[in-house]
RNA sequence: GGCGUCGUAGCCAAGCGGUAAGGCAGAGGUCUGCAAAACCUUUAUUCACCGGUUCGAUUCCGGUCGACGCCUCCA
């Protein structure tokens, strides 16, 4: 498999580069930035959701042992705002928006996290590493207890980010309140103001900064050096370059061998912000088109590239959607109602479609031709299945199932659970009203019962085999 | 100013040196009692524009135009 790192700009060979036949420890350890949880997240955070949990999907796909780490930002301004102006508690904003990250990911088919740290819960473990960035004089402290990195002595800087610390200071602001060294100086920790959230530290009351959080908790849980470290492009500079500084400044050695970067979701080709008006909440989208339209449309395009979000783009990936739920049901319907063993095969040259999804994969995840692959398959099998006069072999169509829902749930779509139909015996006798009525070629009535049936939620397909019914 | 991304059919979107995948939408047709699904036909002599390299460029190089992002704790 080949990734796209960031750092070196160039296609890498993942084995290669996490030197992993060497290494006795072959879990693969993925950080993902996570969101700050001061509100309902917006459409542009379920990008880096969905497409590094396509990584992390296709890496277990592979056979790697994965262990993947997503924090939750609880200590920022934003959430010390919002709490100042709800007149509530920092930690009541937290909680609650935390609950409803879970629902959103839940609903987006994102598989939790093996550890989501909390920035409020790795306190101590940034004390430490501000302590010994101090002792290895990458950091200072200043007379009101604030401490900064010292940019100009970490000869990297800049590296991932790919400019030089003179371009980054004429281009950097100073606040005339900091008492930074050099512009391009960041906080890691902060003396407490009035009415803030504070923890003690050998600098006095106050909060750890921002980019401190994410060295704390990825080491923490993941170790000093990590094999893949995600989020959005915008997050390059400063955050992640401040993180590569913090971290190996503190611990000696390589803190990602790669590191990953999502592209944007625009709207209307214009970056998302609410002074603009054109800012959605992925739970509004959800309430429109449903989570899993959203999760087509992330994984519809590259995951570098920028996607413009619009409403048509949504209906599109909801007519897509269908065409492999169609396809996955005449699957079945095929599998239920050709029971012969000894039937033709409907596709021979599954594998020839599994290296394909494969390669596309393998090529820094490019779910766009990975669902060519499975469209072109749906295309043979279709031609096929449309012949109901024809025998298929049960084994093939099963092996051809199987290989349908593994593409899939690499991908992490067709996930919709069946609707739990409570009403089953109206539905099964409203089945055979119908069939009788069919038979009597009463056509009105027959019709008037597709209707019910379609808003109790079961759609009926009469085909030369029998009715093919199935829950949506 | 510095760093970076992108311009492919009505829309979305792959391809990135050998002559344009896939999806959506549209039109016509087949099948069907009607539907639905599916299938068939149809939709880019052309990949923003201009040069260059090459036997050959959407793909590489240079330039122009246009859109966008980061450098403002925004994924």
């Amino acid at each position: 498999m080949k990734l796209y790192n960031s750092f070196s700009r160039t296609k890498e060979d993942f084995e290669s580069s996490i030197n992993f036949s060497a290494r006795s420890d072959k879990t693969i350890k993925i950080y993902v930035c996570g969101p700050t949880v001061y509100d309902y997240i917006h459409i542009g955070n379920t990008r880096p959701m969905c497409v590094f949990d396509v990584l992390r999907r296709y890496l277990k796909y592979l056979g790697y042992n994965v262990k993947y780490v997503q924090n939750f930002t609880d200590v920022d301004d934003k959430i010390i705002n919002r709490a100042h102006k709800e007149n509530t508690g920092f930690f009541d904003i937290s909680e609650k928006f935390i609950k409803e990250y879970k629902i959103d990911a839940a609903g987006l088919n994102v598989m939790p996290a093996d550890v989501h740290p909390k920035a409020s819960e790795t306190i101590q473990e940034m004390i430490d590493m501000i302590n010994i960035l101090i002792k290895n004089k990458h950091a200072y402290a200043t007379e009101s207890g604030d401490v900064y990195f010292d940019t100009l002595s970490f000869e990297n800087y800049g590296k991932l980010s790919n400019q030089t610390l003179s371009d980054l200071q004429t281009g950097a602001r100073i606040d005339p309140n900091e008492a930074k060294k050099n512009a391009t100086d960041f906080a890691l920790w902060k003396a407490s103001k009035p009415d803030e959230p504070f923890w003690d530290s050998p600098w006095g009351l106050g909060r750890p900064g921002w980019h401190i959080e994410c060295s704390a908790m990825s080491r923490k849980f993941l170790g000093d050096t990590i094999d893949i470290h995600c989020g959005g492009q915008d997050l390059m500079f400063p955050h992640h370059e401040n993180e590569i500084a913090q971290s190996e400044g503190c611990t000696g050695v390589k803190f990602s061998y790669f590191w990953l970067h999502n592209g944007y979701i625009n709207i209307n080709d214009t970056k998302m912000s609410k002074s603009l008006n054109n800012f959605f909440t992925a739970r509004e989208i959800s309430e429109k088109y449903g989570y899993e339209a959203i999760r087509y449309f992330m994984i519809s395009g590259h995951y570098k590239s920028p996607l413009n979000y619009t409403e048509r783009a949504m209906q599109q990936s909801i007519s897509s959607i269908q065409r492999l739920y169609n396809f996955k049901e005449n699957l079945n319907f095929a599998i239920n109602n050709k029971i012969s063993e000894s039937g033709v095969n409907l596709l021979e040259n599954i594998n020839k479609y599994k290296q394909d999804f494969l390669t596309a994969m393998n090529d820094d995840l490019n779910t766009s031709d990975a669902l060519a692959v499975i469209f072109s398959m749906i295309k043979e099998a279709n031609i096929k299945l449309s012949d109901f006069d024809v025998k298929f072999s049960v084994k093939n169509l099963e092996k051809i199932a199987n290989c349908f829902n593994e593409f899939t749930s690499i991908l992490g779509i067709l996930y919709k659970n069946e609707n739990n139909i409570k009403n089953q015996e109206e539905i099964d006798i409203l089945l055979k009203d119908r069939d009788l009525a069919r038979i009597n070629k009463k056509w009105e009535k027959s019709d008037e019962i597709r209707d019910k049936l379609y808003k109790l939620g079961v759609a009926v397909k009469d085909t030369p085999n029998g009715t093919n019914v199935f829950k949506f």
